[in-house]
DNA sequence: TTATACATTATAATTATTCTAAACTATTGA
DNA sequence: TCAATAGTTTAGAATAATTATAATGTATAA
């Protein structure tokens, strides 16, 4: 019951309304102690398994893009063809396993800080990530 | 004369007929000093431009992707809704003005090699990428 | 120079995502 | 407590990027 009324008030609090879809989809989210990756289609595979009530496709998308205009997800950068979000809003860097599509967190000790010493004139550095791609030894021809 | 000799060359060499439709893509994207970034629809367009013949928009498709294969392009991880090709193949980062959607190589300076002190047990390591998304200090709440 | 394997093409199909506009609901304040 | 309203949800249509298809065309090897 404290995790829903903690969703409840988090979700006041940043503005956004508590509706019964956004709450739903918190718990599957953020009820959890591990954060994950998840693409659109995993989302709305996953809410389909556990919740008894589907939730509109549209829905889906507008509830994790607003998640993510309010830093409670990442949206993470792989080889285009799909969205791959995150849990961990934390600095950190991935692998991508090109095998099996999977996106795993890199542990803290894997790379040291990256320091850009030069930027573009004007602008401001929103983000920094690495994304190391790795393949098993044998079949990298495709 | 001599570089579409050198095309038909490079073509033959690893594999690749030299059509005609592949020697103009070469032209547009190796016969110039500089390297550059594109998407498929900016090329497209730069055909449409400097060609009096048209080249299907399925061919330009399969052609970057067979000179990506052949190690002739890159293809660069952006945020999702489509996929930039970089003719310069070396390893390089790069910053991404989210203002503008414009993809722009960091010189050598502006990174130390990136050093991965852990990999995944039993893969490979196939690219270590950095990128910078940057955009202008004002406008930033989309 | 002909058979064949590879390429190109227009178009259809697919996939991911966004838009639309109507129905619904949480909240505010009378 | 209840109605006004602003924000949400929804199904389905629309769009955009990409891939598949299958017929036609072409480079190349024998």
């Amino acid at each position: 019951m404290n995790f829903s009324t903690d969703f409840i008030n988090k979700l006041r609090d940043s503005g956004l309304r508590p509706t019964k879809q956004r709450l739903k989809i918190c718990e599957v989210l953020f009820n959890t102690e591990k954060t994950f990756h998840f693409t659109i289609n995993d989302l709305v595979k996953i809410i389909n398994e556990k919740l008894s009530e589907k939730i509109s496709l549209a829905t889906v998308y507008n509830t994790v893009h607003s998640f993510k205009k309010k830093g409670y997800l990442k949206e993470i950068s792989i080889n285009s063809d799909k969205s791959y979000f995150d849990t961990n809003t934390s600095v950190h860097h991935h692998f991508y396993d090109e095998d099996t599509n999977e996106l795993i967190d890199c542990d803290e000790n894997t790379i040291d800080t990256v320091n850009v010493k030069n930027n573009i004139t004007g602008k401001k550095i929103n983000s920094v990530e690495v994304l190391i791609k790795v393949a098993s030894d044998t079949q990298n021809q495709n």
